[in-house]
DNA sequence: TCTTGCTAACTAATTCTTTCGTTGCTGGTC
DNA sequence: GACCAGCAACGAAAGAATTAGTTAGCAAGA
């Protein structure tokens, strides 16, 4: 049996999916256009692979005039979110406990990112009031 | 240009490394009857990923009688971390506090798992002294 | 010795991924 | 009305990933 379609983003999807986070609604030719310094590409490669991006739901299209205007229709923070998930059933027994461990574990932690990753959990919400008015809702 | 061989373990070399993690050593006859029950495999398909695992540096061989024996030569955690680091630079431009936040930030996370999160974070070396002989010092 | 059974190596088939050339359509220009 | 530029659609080419069949060697038992 062949391998499946991934249902995570290849390199080459997530490069245009960065590049259509940082624009927003983008022509193909904008996009080649932006990518021409880092990664020179055809007109027709970025196509085809905006065109798998639609495909599997993560980019819409509109007609303007002759061209495609194509926007992000999966927020970054899902992608991103969605690829975690991926690892964290893949890697560590869904456990999210288990990955924190793992990250804390990398060698090349220094004190001040420790800090920050501990206010960014003594911020997160769930726990008794923090009461320190962070809405963070802007999620679905 | 085709796709380069990615340097991260693909599901189906994953899923054999798992087994090798969790029994050590294993001739291929005794990774595709441990394999019988989730996923029936041929012996010829378990060779070909095993080897593919040794050419990428993963496993090792050493020869007994007529089979080969393949052990692991990365650790799960070790494989585990690479994979974490993969998405940080995909995905959080390299920011484990971004990655940690993402984690809060699901929306089926438990004021339970947060405490043990807390509590994870707590532990973690690199701070002034947490006052509870916590070891945790078994990485290399 | 000859056969049987297991093993590794090679090769094949299928799908995915990435890149890009070709084709055909459409809208504007002369 | 004919020509040119730009764009989407199709498909091809090449390597990766997954599964598996075939082949050949080798050791143990009949």
């Amino acid at each position: 049996m062949p391998p499946k379609r991934s249902i995570t983003l290849t390199e080459a999807e997530l490069r245009l999916m960065k590049l259509l986070w940082l624009r927003g609604e983008s022509a193909v030719a904008d996009l080649v256009q932006a990518l021409a310094d880092a990664t020179p590409l055809a007109y027709t490669s970025v196509l085809t692979t905006v065109r798998i991006l639609e495909k599997k739901g993560y980019v819409t299209h509109r007609q303007e005039g002759r061209a495609f205007l194509y926007s992000p229709c999966v927020a970054e923070h899902e992608a991103s979110r969605s690829e975690v998930r991926h690892v964290l059933q893949r890697f560590f027994g869904n456990s999210r406990e288990r990955l924190l461990i793992s990250l804390l574990g990398d060698d090349e932690i220094t004190p001040e990112e420790l800090e920050r990753l501990r206010q960014a959990i003594a911020a997160a919400p769930g726990d008794e009031d923090p009461a320190q008015g962070n809405p963070t809702a802007e999620d679905a």
